[in-house]
DNA sequence: TTTAATACATCGTATAACAAAGTATATAAA
DNA sequence: TTTATATACTTTGTTATACGATGTATTAAA
């Protein structure tokens, strides 16, 4: 088990990882929000709850990284899907970068 | 030249990364803050100011994580320098076996 | 004598994850 | 039938932390 230094440790550092990894999923493919939480714990295993993607989604939509379109089902409630941008496609490619170097600094010492 | 977005995405991931450097370095060598500053830039490239590594300082020590031992100087001002003890090398340790994973993650995608 | 570098400290502000709570639909279990 | 669970989106309040601004003090160089 975690200690509270750690667990707060890995909240602080998904603040900064968190829009990369949604950027980048979305630049895979598009997706509605919750479908999102599912994807980012499958396949990288990163737990975030509805109250961390929801507003993570609408901020990178003001910043005109994202927009969205609502989708009606057969059955069941609309799903709201977002797509990346050129915008966020080019911010993606400079957040890329500086991940990259950042790797690299952390593996060179 | 970053825009407003990237900046604050610069700034939201150094929250994250910034105690696993600070511990990282402490480990290798012993420092006293403004070193520190320095360091950080001239081996890593990380620009942090004062009021970004002292409370980061002070928050490690009340985690039990850092001790300090102040250091007179022949001349100028006294050097504040700081260790880290066993729980922070524990801590560094899980730290250290966190950003692995991630790093893996985002290599693999 | 004044500027800059060194060295430490603190206050206020802004950002963003997250718990909690809410709304709504659909299905499976009791 | 009622209840629980899963899906799907939203908002409010709390908390953590980087950082600008500001302050104190010492020393050396311009």
């Amino acid at each position: 088990m975690k200690n509270e230094f750690l667990k707060n440790w890995d909240t602080q550092l998904k603040k900064g990882l968190l829009p990369f990894f949604v950027l980048q999923a979305l630049n895979q493919k598009e997706c509605y929000g919750y479908e999102l939480i599912q994807t980012l714990k499958d396949s990288l295993g990163i737990e975030v709850t509805e109250s961390t993607i929801y507003p993570l989604l609408i901020r990178l939509m003001k910043e005109d990284l994202l927009i969205h379109k609502w989708v009606e089902q057969q059955s069941g409630i609309p799903r709201k899907y977002y797509f990346i941008t050129e915008v966020g496609k080019s911010n993606l490619a400079e957040m890329q970068k500086s991940i990259v170097e950042i790797i690299e600094k952390i593996q060179q010492q």
